[in-house]
DNA sequence: ACTTACATGTAAACCGTTACATGATTCC
DNA sequence: GGAATCATGTAACGGTTTACATGTAAGT
């Protein structure tokens, strides 16, 4: 009967921080837990239904104007299932690197190709890291400490992630004569 | 037509360092790629033939004894193939992380809880370097040069993330004034 | 008038894992 | 004889994304 998906959690924690519309939920996501867990309007809005019958959440039409809107609360009994999910080990650690993937095979290319992958995901992790950064500031006064925290660790994986490549680069530049991405 | 998906690249690649067959290629994956991209037989055996039927690969029976057995071998479309992918920018980069997740919801449990989450994470990070360290010392002689790059960021990555998890339960046991991990 | 953001939802497609099914061979 | 490993494959299930569909409101 219960069993709920992590998606179902992520949407019970956003909800203890206060009521909140699907869309709400979706743009919180989008802006917090969206680079290590996302969720789209797909799961968000069947699962918001299905917490309701359980009776984890309960939402209330709360219009703007002429325009719909429900949104939802956490429930007692929401809380608890939302603590006791907390209490049990995390499970699910995953990760798709396309550009690691490519790096692994990039024998079957020139050391010039494989250079450029590198750079690639480099830049990606520059800009993964300024987004981050940016969010930090937008968040600067907000008093919950531990998605502060978590922001944090994003960043630095992504520094540290940048600072390889960027070592790679230069070994790989070294390797193969060319010259590589230094001013 | 075409448009394969990246398991399809991952065979690919595989097959290029020389014929094998789909339980040997699921078993190198397992031993290599799969901490930053996974493929079960789900995936490989039904790709297989996709590729096959694109001319990408051929197999050819070879038996072990009575076992029957199809070993595949990249072929010239095949090598053409995984060429124009690796010259194509990587796309993916995504990371499913419940241990972040649960953390960045933390504030609904008690802080020795939170604590708890930390050090289960720091556990599964110590003993992913520590296969990867294993895998590192089995392949020492191998002459691929990538492979190797890859495996080392992988366990530069883990420990990265070991310290983060060591710093932050060290700061947790002080703010909440509990006896922590430290011996 | 137009575009962007707010707001909700569904259906189809896609992807991937797990479990099941089968059977031979090798090692203890 | 029994367990582990080699070897191949399929079916069912579950989870996710994308596209579609609809409409209001606010800002330019």
């Amino acid at each position: 009967m219960d069993s709920f998906s992590p998606t179902a959690y992520v949407i019970l924690g956003m909800l203890f921080k206060g009521p909140k519309s699907g869309y709400e939920i979706k743009a919180l996501v989008d802006n917090s837990t969206r680079f290590f867990w996302a969720a789209s309007y797909g799961q968000i809005y069947p699962e918001l239904k299905r917490l309701s019958e359980a009776g984890l959440v309960v939402g209330s039409e709360e219009p703007t104007g002429g325009r719909r809107r429900t949104v939802y609360e956490i429930t007692a009994d929401g809380e608890l299932e939302l603590q006791a999910w907390l209490r049990l080990p995390p499970e699910t650690f995953e990760m798709r690197d396309e550009g690691l993937l490519k790096l692994f095979f990039a024998e079957a290319v020139e050391p010039r190709e494989a250079l450029e992958i590198v750079r690639v995901m480099r830049e990606y992790n520059e800009a993964a890291t300024a987004r981050l950064r940016a969010l930090g500031e937008t968040k600067a006064k907000s008093a919950d400490a531990y998605p502060k925290l978590v922001l944090h660790a994003g960043i630095e994986s992504f520094e540290w992630y940048t600072d390889w490549c960027r070592r790679l680069e230069g070994e790989i530049a070294k390797r193969a004569g060319v010259k590589g991405a230094d001013a």
